[in-house]
DNA sequence: TGAACGTATGAACAGATGTTCAGATGAGAG
DNA sequence: CTCTCATCTGAACATCTGTTCATACGTTCA
């Protein structure tokens, strides 16, 4: 079902499932992906921003510090789902939070996460 | 439960589930969020690359033009599965295609693609 | 101390998502 | 024409995901 050719050590997990059409060109483009780790980063951090709750949760930090009662105002979202989301972006280092009172401020973790958010929404506003 | 001040229009979808702790800064976020449709199609754009194989399909595409077949092979999933992914990656403007006899072979939409792509690559490794 | 509040957590549920499978389509080779 | 190949498609399936609900925790205030 497919010449099987060794040489190039394309996607070895499953060994020659597929025929190859162009080798050269698949060779190079194996070559150029990121390793397994990598990719893995990268989709987990797009998928922390892929949900619409998350989204805004993190649209509002950027522009200011705030509870989690207030998120829940302002995405119209009941404060447990925010805090659930919130323990993800936690979890992924997108957020930290500070005690205060019996209230949670949260704010983003580090100016990269704002960045990344300006950016994405430029890559928006220009494909349209 | 809440003391309802119709005055800002937070979260008025659902109209005062929440009490508000700090109604300013609680305004100000609400202000700078982009409206509904814009979060969507953020999220949506993010929803996209949030899955490995698309990432990858992605990536290597960023590198080079492939067909449905040697796209299966470096990612080590099925041509079906891959074919369906595409179609989602076309739908959302990602991708493009042209055909070549019976093959299939898909690049990038456009330049922001891969240029997010990379800054997406770059946060990842400035964030470890 | 006790009540109210803001937040966190786990279980449960519904809906979304990715892959597989079987089958169809269309182009090229014999 | 017929067969093969590359791709596409829809249904079925298992898994993942986001919200709700009930509940628990820690803080503040009376």
């Amino acid at each position: 079902m497919n010449r099987c050719s060794d040489e190039s050590d394309v996607a070895d997990r499953g060994a020659c499932e597929v025929p190859l059409i162009d080798e050269r060109a698949t060779a190079r483009a194996l070559a150029a992906l990121p390793d397994e780790g990598g990719v893995r980063t990268l989709s987990d951090m797009y998928s922390a921003l892929s949900d619409r709750t998350r989204l805004r949760i993190l649209l509002a930090l950027a522009a200011e510090e705030l509870c989690v009662c207030d998120l829940a105002a302002i995405t119209g979202v009941s404060p447990s789902a925010i805090s659930h989301q919130l323990r993800l972006l936690r979890d992924r280092d997108l957020v930290t939070f500070e005690r205060v009172g019996k209230r949670a401020v949260y704010r983003l973790a580090d100016e990269h996460v704002a960045i990344l958010l300006e950016q994405g929404l430029r890559h928006v506003e220009e494909r349209s």
